[in-house]
DNA sequence: AATAATTTGTTTGTAAACAAACAATAAATG
DNA sequence: CATTTATTGTTTGTTTACAAACAAATTATT
């Protein structure tokens, strides 16, 4: 009388499903505490930004993880606001190197330590010793 | 000579950045195998309506942890496709009900394997145990 | 029954996300 | 040097995601 279990696909069990959500989470969290000054993709860009001093789009992709598609579009809406600008790089005519304008330095720092509040905020539902544990996994899946 | 330590803010420790890069992952592995046949929310809505029979797109949204407005386009598509139906709700004039077409419900079993294979490749990275643990994690955060 | 509050679904607008195909420049290879 | 290969960035098109404002139908309250 044994057998093999049949299996029951269920969606709210799938780790896809579950990053997604928490994902969601986070990004509601974002939004309401720097929702008004930044989404989630332009802060890391600046903040990558600020890093490196001067990059190129495609090495801000690499960094920030993003694909040169996407970087396109949140460079030019950065740039559109005056928070980043650009110098043709002198010794490759393909590339054009990134950088903080003043205003965009200001802002980083300004929302540096809300970001810290997110991560927290984010983290809330574990305790110390989880968020180790949590952290550590999950970077072995990204 | 104690102090606090001043923290360094490195978008690679970032919980939500952690999070993004293994959404990633994951929609790049399902890409791999479903990426012809369907995208990641497409089969989320229609394992959802299998297992329900007939919803509402609201129920639906809920189930399937969609925006109302997000569940308007994913819908849209897979009628287009003839994957679902929907009939007005006899008991409410605002909804219609929506069900899986004889080629949708084809489409799931093709797939629901599938399904398996890519949660297992996605937590590849982690042993039995770890998996356990995260997903346990993971639930809280979502 | 009349009014208020809620629920259901739509529309518009903005922002990612990435595949795919492409142009231009640079680097490697013969 | 000439050709091939790789890198950098762009454009187009499709899909998800959600805020915000809205219309229509239902339910609750007075």
């Amino acid at each position: 009388m044994t057998g093999k279990k049949k299996s029951v696909y269920r969606l709210e069990d799938q780790v896809g499903h579950l990053l997604r959500r928490a994902n969601q989470r986070h990004a509601a969290i974002f939004f309401d505490s720097l929702g008004q000054k930044l989404t989630p993709m332009q802060f890391a860009v600046l903040v990558k930004i600020g890093d490196e001093d001067e990059v190129s789009q495609n090495l801000l992709g690499r960094l920030a993880g993003m694909d040169p598609a996407t970087v396109q579009g949140v460079v030019r809406r950065l740039r559109e606001r005056g928070l980043i600008t650009a110098r043709p790089d002198p010794e490759d005519g393909r590339r054009s190197l990134w950088s903080l304008s003043n205003t965009g330095k200001t802002l980083i720092q300004e929302t540096l330590s809300e970001a810290e509040v997110i991560t927290e905020r984010t983290l809330k539902p574990l305790d110390s010793k989880e968020r180790a544990t949590f952290l550590r996994l999950l970077r072995k899946l990204s």
